[in-house]
DNA sequence: TTATTGAATAGGTGTTCCCTATTTGTTAGA
DNA sequence: TCTAACAAATAGGGAACACCTATTCAATAA
């Protein structure tokens, strides 16, 4: 035997029977003809396999079966508008959750403010930010955990696409009483005799890092420690253990203070990118359609590097 | 721009391919084709007005909206599991509510052994009784407000079906000290000449006995008080206000404990019935239509009284 | 009783649901 | 890199359904 059956239009259209105790003004209110209602109540009582409304003369009252479906079918359709709600807040980008993740130096250093900007264009998104390093980040992007993310340099994948978002520049972190203190640039071979911090594996900064010196570079620096995040790294430079090439997002507050100072090295600019991510399969949503053309703009904003996200 | 819509079959659908993550083995659980699933999703997503599912080659996963629908869907579909449940058992008299009336004489001496019984049969099933003089059950039998009435007399309308369920008698009730204490019957004229008590208007019991007696009779009767209940009035006849008719189901019990005598009347046998009432138009639920059997399969045992009351 | 009101039924049309067969596109293995 | 295998999309077609208008049937009210 069939188990009992219904659709949500035929309870509204039972519920409206019910509400006006009546078809023809049920059939108005759902804007049908009057037959249609008759029909679709009979199809459902027989669905259910008994009488649901008692039809005496001038009204309509519903059976104790009816007044069961009834009080159900009032939550079924409370429920349905619920959904539709928060699906058309959703796609309205008016409200929702956004999940993105920045490696360290954007999560840690720009991304922070820009959300608050983000938040006050859009204050009933809350947007969850992951901050890992490069290579999780990528991960993530992959998995579907995070819709986008932010990474300071570019892995080749068929199922990954970067746009460019801002310039960063590699600059070489010293104390404020260190001997070069006064110096605006050192030169290459210079830095190779002094005591170096570099970063753990996985990190954006250092395989630029590598990229720049080259494999034979780094073997040849003299690495004092390696750290883990860029704000044990400016520490450690403040601590005197050493000097590190850093990004100059990361140093920006403490080299405006002069608590440390940046170097550049001779003939020998580091620039880099930091990369918009997105996986190139997964269906963006309207709330990260919203953060990706958000952060398009700031980037115009400042420098020319622009790519459209929008198909 | 017409609201998101959808029906609780498509999101059946929906859920078994979040699930099973594959378009082919949801249509395998639904028993539908390949196809069918597809194009069902298709129009899903057109519907709501944006992709819900991401098809990553081998695998299938929910976009955000995707997976805020499917939050949903799963509440709904469970709603719907429930509202299915309690009509099934409802309509499998597994459990559920009636609400029956009787007029005193029922309500108060037949019905709560009855229903003991009943309830034995049906223990899911909780019965409801209302107790009123048979006037206010007719009253509430016609507008619905109890489905079932048992009652001491027949008062023909339109929307009301009767049927007979028990014999009573009206005896003439007295205290087991009164100079009658040891007479089987007294005559009617004698009967004028006492002390009496009747019920007040509304009784069935006060309208059993005009009918009997006629209005002329009632009127030279010596009325010493109107009592609101039987068992009022069998108190007034134990502390010697005076004597009354009354069923013999109210004395029952005090003249088997010889507390009360119950007399006839000479010649005049007054039995009537007790009547099951039922609304003729509105439709009887299975838990009532269980009861109506039982009520009058107990009448059965007893007498030879029986109307069918299924169509 | 008749007029009025409201639900049911009849008959017809367009849409939707579901099917099978086929195409398209992705993934895994030679 | 090409090919085989697999999964979803598309095409085409038939049955069922949802809706319509027009009419009939039933119940109340005058």
């Amino acid at each position: 035997m069939p188990s009992i059956d219904f659709d949500l239009r035929q309870l509204e259209i039972f519920c409206k029977v019910v509400e006006l105790r009546s078809f023809s003004k049920a059939a108005e209110a759902v804007f049908l003809a009057q037959a249609s209602v008759s029909e679709r109540i009979s199809n459902l009582e027989e669905a259910v396999g008994t009488r649901l409304l008692d039809r005496l003369g001038r009204t309509v009252v519903p059976t104790k079966a009816g007044e069961i479906l009834y009080r159900h079918a009032i939550r079924l359709l409370e429920m349905r508008q619920k959904a539709r709600l928060e699906l058309e807040d959703f796609l309205g980008m008016k409200k929702g959750e956004i999940r993105i993740g920045g490696s360290t130096i954007p999560g840690e250093y720009i991304l922070p403010g820009l959300i608050a900007q983000f938040h006050k264009k859009y204050p009933m998104v809350s947007v969850n930010l992951i901050i890992g390093d490069s290579k999780d980040i990528v991960q993530r992007v992959l998995d579907g955990d995070i819709e986008l993310g932010i990474v300071g340099y570019k892995k080749s994948h068929p199922n990954l696409l970067y746009h460019a978002l801002w310039d960063d520049e590699l600059v070489l972190a010293i104390p404020n009483d260190h001997r070069w203190a006064q110096r605006p640039s050192v030169a290459l071979d210079e830095l190779l005799r002094e005591r170096f911090i570099l970063r753990e594996t996985g990190s954006g900064t250092l395989k630029i890092t590598e990229e720049f010196l080259g494999i034979q570079g780094i073997n040849s620096l003299n690495v004092v420690a390696r750290l883990g995040t860029s704000t044990a790294v400016k520490e450690g430079i403040k601590a005197g253990l050493g000097v590190s090439l850093i990004s100059l997002w990361a140093v920006k507050a403490e080299v405006e203070k002069g608590i440390l100072k940046a170097l550049k090295i001779d003939g020998f600019p580091m620039h880099r990118s930091f990369y918009l991510l997105k996986h190139k399969k997964r269906s963006t949503s309207p709330l990260c359609q919203a953060m990706v053309d958000f952060l398009q703009a700031t980037s115009e904003d400042k420098e020319g590097s622009r790519v459209g996200t929008k198909e």
